[in-house]
DNA sequence: CTCCCTCGATTACATTTGTAGTCGTTGATT
DNA sequence: AATCAACGACTACAAATGTAATCGAGGGAG
């Protein structure tokens, strides 16, 4: 069990690119980001040779591009973000968390089956 | 709609014992962690001073001492936290992140029961 | 009245983060 | 062969954060 390094909010934009299309070259990822972001290709490059430090990405080396790829699981890293977010604005009660995001946001029809379901199984 | 001035892990630990014992001194602050944390004195003092700049505690004077009052809410203050947890590590998509709390985390059968009430209430 | 203690204010300093620019190298282009 | 473009490495720098020490003023102890 090490210490998970900390990912930053910047650097989780990254990863979850890394996730969705590993292994990605920062050509890749700055490419995946155009859009969304308005950062400069420079800053990207720096996130992922942070990311790199941390030890959160691992890298190939073909003819001068590294081909990154996650170093972690996108569900380690999700589970442990979830632990310090519980723990910081909660102080580790987990169900009035659930209850505030129950009665603040929107779910479907649907999606409110499914949770009751998991639920259901959980009761056994 | 002001921005919410970003509150740090440390600063939410000085938040919490506020919340929870407004108005309060410095003094009271530094008993209340004394248990849990390590801090010095001055650490969190300078925290105390940070939230006040931040505009996350307003104070009243009384003979050299302040008490201190959250100046936002609590509940104010989970949502965003809510918001960005659910943001950046979700990328807002709530289903999903409700889920993995659901079946990694232990709950009783009171609190299932609660939980299942709530979704059905929703439901309508 | 003097000295000390305590309080908030101010200063300190390393680390992390956001955001990027510059540099040296090497493979591709002309 | 000379040039250039692109890549990762290295450097830059301000703001936020963690963690504290020091300072000046005022109130209480003697």
């Amino acid at each position: 069990m090490d210490e998970q390094p900390r990912i930053s909010d910047a650097e989780w934009e990254i990863m979850k690119v890394i996730w969705a299309k590993s292994p990605a070259t920062a050509a890749d990822v700055i490419h995946a980001l155009r859009d969304n972001k308005t950062w400069k290709d420079n800053t990207i490059k720096t996130l992922l040779s942070r990311l790199l430090q941390k030890g959160v990405l691992t890298y190939e080396q073909v003819n001068r591009v590294y081909y990154y790829s996650p170093a972690l699981t996108e569900e380690e890293c999700k589970r442990q973000e979830r632990q310090s977010f519980l723990q910081r604005v909660y102080g580790g009660a987990l169900k009035p968390m659930l209850v505030h995001f129950l009665k603040e946001e929107k779910l479907s029809s649907q999606e409110i089956d499914e949770l009751k379901k998991i639920l259901s199984e959980k009761e056994k």
